[in-house]
DNA sequence: CCATTTATTGAGTGATTGCTCAACAAGTAC
DNA sequence: GTACTTGTTGAGCAATCACTCAATAAATGG
């Protein structure tokens, strides 16, 4: 039984560095420099390994891009969003929550700016646009959990009727992406997180009854 | 006199290609794929000319590049946000228009999606770093403008005393940033018209006295 | 005509790109 | 020990990158 970690028999040479660091050596220069500027020369020196090595472990340079794109999504820095939609009972509670953690997180100098997902892969030659459609698709998807955590809100009375949650979940998606073009151009916490209340500002609250 | 364009004597050979036309054709290309993404053979091929011409006439990739951005600026497509400011004199209504018009400039098919200087140097090379700052340089200039726009208005009543025109210039400036993602993602001017409309609403209104 | 100026052409520059491979190293299985 | 399996190494692959240049072409000034 083969690819359960440590478990079982390990054969032929062990590997000789630690995978996961370099994954995460990988990580922070794609979120910095993007996929395509960012060259194997860099990636093997930043990982500390040969192109061989990286080849053996990796296979591919989109290959450990994906990889590191679903590593990322899972850490805590790229996975607050789905945390705070699953964990926050209250609809406005757990957008309010997305938008400041994203204020917090974004420009955190701990790593690059903004989200990996967002800004990793916008600028791409057509044999690398299978990448570029890769997170565009992912961009996508979170997209439409926002639209059906906002259509559950309106099923429960958190919305007013004549609110539109696909045009919702479309707002806040821009605002999110544009507060992570924002860090990166070196917006701080501060200011982001006086965006966000800004933007919560949009959200639809049910009408008094117009006078007359 | 030279550089005055068709006065004066025009010695020596005659450009054989027009160069707006080619200057047309690298901002497309560099529209839809970025600066960096796009290579000269690209280049070349669409603009019709062979390297040797190109250079002669643009000097550089990268002064190509910025003759693109500076044109792109002055064209309507590019212009339309410092027109909407100009001509309204209210600045409510100076910035529904700008977001109403960029939710239709943006995903027009005559085109290429969102904004040129939103998206063409997001990632780019250590090499080309001062690309990705010309471009940073120039969206930073245009959240001062916002600012002076929403400054003005608040010294004109048009924005109650408490509002902070800094975080609703970073906040406007985000959504337009997001909105150009939004449309290089394939959102429609349906889906971004509302997108505009959302974002207005957190235009902030003089408050009635709180009751009691 | 000749001199001068500018543009175009086609071949080709060195550097860098992502990637490969034969040789060797280091482990387990028996 | 031998066989087998896997990892590392360093050299080097073809392709592409932005870019250059000598030769030639086409205009004006005299």
């Amino acid at each position: 039984m083969w690819g359960m970690g440590q478990a079982g028999t390990a054969r032929g040479r062990p590997r000789t560095f630690d995978r996961d660091a370099a994954l995460a050596a990988a990580t922070r220069l794609f979120w910095e420099r993007g996929y395509e500027a960012t060259s194997l020369n860099e990636l093997t020196e930043a990982m500390g390994i040969r192109p061989g090595s990286l080849y053996a472990a990796f296979r591919d340079k989109k290959a450990l891009f994906k990889e590191v794109v679903h590593a990322y999504a899972r850490s805590p820095v790229g996975a607050f969003v789905g945390v705070a939609l699953r964990e926050e009972p209250g609809a406005y509670h757990a957008f309010a929550r997305v938008l400041r953690e994203a204020a917090a997180i974004y420009p955190d100098p701990s790593h690059p700016a903004g989200c990996l997902t967002i800004s990793a892969a916008t600028n791409v030659t057509v044999q690398d646009a299978e990448i570029a459609a890769f997170l565009r698709d992912l961009r996508n998807a979170n997209l439409e959990i926002f639209h059906d955590r906002l259509r559950a809100a309106q099923q429960g009375g958190e919305l007013p009727a004549d609110a539109n949650p696909r045009a919702l979940a479309g707002y806040f998606a821009a605002v999110i992406q544009g507060m992570s073009q924002r860090a990166r151009d070196g917006a701080d916490a501060a200011e982001l997180t006086e965006i966000a209340e800004l933007a919560l500002a949009a959200w639809p609250r049910h009408e008094p009854d117009p006078p007359g």
